[in-house]
DNA sequence: CCGTGCATGTAATTCGTTACATGATTCC
DNA sequence: GGAATCATGTAACGAATTACATGCACGG
């Protein structure tokens, strides 16, 4: 058997799923509807990704009969597919991570709490802290440094990366406090 | 001749290339070094979208034989490419652009100004903004109903996203200051 | 002479996108 | 009865990723 990778978007299905079992519509309607508006919801992105999970065994489906003339497909998450999510939400954010593409890090936060607890989210957001730090002086540095040499736009384009991310580690810090604050209230 | 569409990277390396004449080892370089991590430096990903670039009659490469033994391919833009360049720098944000990938539109606005203008620049972050407030306000619409019923790391991602968006408003409307600003000097 | 950086590429694979295609149901 | 929505898919294509591969130049 071959390791067995998952795409992001695989992981996504799998997170939803685990949430609440529902069909490839159900998904494809998520997608266009709720803020997830990143993925596309065309019927070939999410179909054949359906089917690779299935093929992995890392989700099921079975036929809803209610309307015989028109079944729906409902996917729920098996044990194996259950594994590999929680594999997925235990990793810690990357670096490389950080640069390509911050908007996958938050996606794969959201569903840390629900799947491995709080304390995991915590943790989780506790090195997006770290990373984002680093990230930022980096950018200052090479504001400060490349300053007279750019272009008013190049420059303007740079203090957009460093605004966005601060505003990401704002962002983090603040969603730790209310983890914990919501822990505080359960105990 | 097909309808020769050009890709994210392909317009971005026309882009780099319209600024300075370079070649594909530069170019990964400027994307492992400079704040454009965002893409791969990968030569798989590099070398074969310029020779797209080159079939297509959008570059033309001529050897360095500075050292005979080891060249160095050199690629200029084309006025076609020019032509294609200009195109996608004057093409206006487009609402699905913004909830599929705003550092696309930002990566694009750094372009415009030194090859459309300054005045062209402002005119596309004029509608980004008026796109972006009214995506914020959705957003903000969806929170509110939304509110009851969503799990806590759900609605920290979504406030994430208002305030990333937030963020985004801001600085466009600082940018567009500066370019104002930036053109009355020159008067 | 050996490791690191310069400089260019190819191959296999995977994945997403667009467009096309089908049929059922519900609402007016 | 016709339009919009439900529900599922396929086919062709383009493009990115990873890994592999080669050879020169230069510093120690």
């Amino acid at each position: 058997m071959p390791p067995s990778t998952t795409s992001q978007l695989g992981h996504l299905l799998l997170g939803l799923l685990h949430q609440e079992p529902q069909s490839g519509y159900d998904l494809r309607r998520a997608f266009a509807e709720t803020p997830l508006r990143h993925f596309s919801d065309s019927p070939g992105a999410i179909y054949p990704a359906l089917r690779r999970l299935r093929a992995a065994g890392l989700i099921t489906g079975t036929l809803d009969r209610t309307y015989p003339r028109r079944p729906r497909e409902v996917f729920r998450v098996t044990p194996k597919g259950k594994g590999v999510l929680r594999r997925w939400l235990a990793a810690l954010p990357q670096a490389s991570d950080l640069e390509r593409d911050v908007g996958a890090l938050v996606l794969r936060f959201v569903f840390i709490p629900p799947v491995l607890g709080r304390r995991a989210g915590v943790r989780y957001l506790a090195e997006f802290e770290r990373l984002l730090k680093a990230h930022i002086a980096a950018l200052r540095a090479f504001h400060a440094a490349a300053r007279g040499a750019m272009p008013l736009a190049g420059r303007l384009g740079l203090e957009h990366g460093i605004a966005s991310f601060t505003t990401h580690l704002t962002w983090s810090q603040e969603a730790q406090v209310s983890l914990r604050r919501a822990s505080r209230r359960e105990s």
